[in-house]
DNA sequence: TTGAAAGCGGTACCAC
DNA sequence: GTGGTACCGCTTTCAA
């Protein structure tokens, strides 16, 4: 194994000074600092992640907290943040915890001290725990958060105009002709909540389409009370929506299953929007129109925050990200637009 | 932090002893074993995993390559890997890698070396690649596979009967009065492919039913493939079978689909059934009958055949796991034996 | 701007 | 069966 005292004999210097390139330390002549990158390459020199920890007390590994298997949001950043990590030449380490369980505080608190990491990324809905952004400020740990529904002014938030994305695919329905369009919301403190909801309210009052109480329903993000939501939004056989924007994939793939066991067809009775563009999206029939997220975006953005050497620059810079309208199968021209 | 040190002091022995007890040494009184232990649980000893990986040269964490996001096996078994990993109080290391990228294998050394990890825990379909396992046996890292096509005789394999899950789930149809049954197979080379056909194959045979080439089509274990091949299968209107066991979910998601678009609804004009019982299965509308794997059983009796301090003890003993028949929505009698 | 030396918390090799 | 001590590869402190 090469290590630091090989790149310094090779370099002509001390180890220190090839420590101070490594740890970008300013006060290195820009000559000296060239001589000991290029002995680093030539001698393809990589730092022991060991060593580094047990001498400095933590870890240079970026953490996440997971807490889902469903290969939805979660799993996707997972991997985009695996991958993200990779190219930039650093670890992920993972931790489960269940944020239903009473005592996860504890579990986190053993998860930063076993690992050591002085830096995470927060996904939903974990990110929202207010109590959690506190343990980590006391600890010392950087965080970004991705998709909140909740900033924090310590920490840098990464998410994309979700009110946007929640107008333009309503648009998209209306531009179908549907007048009659329902909308299942989430969970009902979230913000994306709160903006994909208002992108829609925004649609209707712009086409002066009338809001209906009864057909906007929760749904908390989940299939299940999707289901609920929607059959009760479709039950008037004679006054229900001809088209449904679900605030996420999961939800609308419920839309779905409650229209079929209606008697209902998708796309040709109803059509059903949904938001995320997960796994589910291209694996339900018909595929959904949907909300793409920038997964990889957001993962590479959040790794290169958090290891961006110069962090005060980075600090408290929210970025809003591009997602992209995708038109599929589950939407089409309601049914009277048809007759026609 | 507490350290060997204040355990040794604190037992009154030299920190050499502690560190015995600590790597389960042989030689130690079991007197002294239990003062040293009972030092360690008083001052909630941790050993710190840096040092010893800086003294020891490898990591003590288990490695796992994952290359799939979709929330399939891949993302269930990890789910389950972390948390054997988190009670086991050992970490998870997982490595991106992408086995159609050709150079993966530089990929691996690049994972291997940085995370120094000795153990691995790989997941199908990489687990299938028997350059894998000699690259991580030239590298001296024991590796447990779980649901694999092919042994390997230096590792412990841990899988279910797939040939019985696949006649129960067979059988299941024939109960309820299907004659005309078809089978997607998974890849071709897949142990867990023929296994699962066999069953079928069984089933059929033991019920005198006839096995027809043209209702067995290759799915290769992907939404996609199956699609293509589910088409054919359903292409004659007048002769097509009135149930299909897919060899996964994802291939019975897409038969699902293709009956969808033809017109033909679930279970009444076909019964699907699937395999593995992973997130698409109680997604989609019918819900899946299928099989369900155990995969915290998997990952538990993986984790811990890998950190057993025993491990000859353990060699070679592979494990065959219980699984369950799902019976949900998706199937149905036939429609001839409702007409009667 | 650079270097020498100490030491992070364990394990390995050696004595006893 | 037990203890002393060198040392893994790096960062830190202090001095030059």
């Amino acid at each position: 194994m090469v290590t630091i005292f090989d790149v310094a004999k090779k370099a002509g210097v001390s180890i220190k000074t090839v420590s101070r390139v490594l740890n970008h330390a300013t006060n290195v002549r820009s000559e000296t600092r060239k001589k000991v990158q290029l002995a680093m390459r030539e001698l393809d020199y990589h730092p022991s992640f060991a060593a580094r920890e047990l001498r400095s007390g933590q870890s240079r590994a970026i953490g996440i907290i997971l807490s889902d298997s469903s290969g939805g949001f979660q799993g996707r950043l997972h991997m985009a943040a695996l991958q993200a990590c990779r190219n930039a030449g650093c670890f992920l380490t993972a931790g489960l915890i269940d944020e239903n369980d009473d005592n996860w505080t504890d579990e986190l608190a053993a998860f930063t001290s076993r690992t050591r990491v002085k830096r995470m990324i927060l996904v939903p809905p974990f990110c929202d725990s207010t109590l959690l952004h506190e343990q980590l400020i006391a600890e010392d740990i950087a965080f970004t958060l991705i998709s909140p529904s909740i900033m924090n002014e310590g920490a840098v938030s990464l998410g994309v105009n979700e009110e946007q994305a929640g107008f333009e695919i309503t648009q998209h329905l209306i531009a179908l002709g549907h007048t009659k369009i329902g909308h299942i919301a989430g969970i009902a403190g979230h913000v994306a909540t709160q903006f994909r909801k208002a992108g829609y309210l925004r649609a209707l009052s712009q086409s002066g389409l009338k809001v209906r109480d009864g057909w906007i329903g929760d749904g908390e993000f989940s299939f299940r009370d999707a289901l609920t939501s929607a059959r009760k939004m479709l039950a008037d056989a004679d006054d229900r929506p001809t088209a449904i924007f679900a605030a996420n994939d999961e939800m609308a793939a419920a839309v779905c299953y409650t229209a079929n066991s209606l008697g209902l067809s998708v796309p040709d009775d109803l059509s059903v929007a949904g938001f995320d563009d997960v796994a589910i999206a291209t694996t339900i029939w018909p595929p959904l129109t949907t909300v793409s997220q920038p997964f990889d975006v957001m993962a590479e953005e959040a790794v290169r925050r958090l290891i961006d050497t110069d962090p005060d620059a980075q600090h408290g810079l929210n970025s809003t990200l591009e997602c992209r309208l995708i038109i599929r199968g589950s939407t089409a021209p309601p049914p009277s637009a048809r007759e026609l």
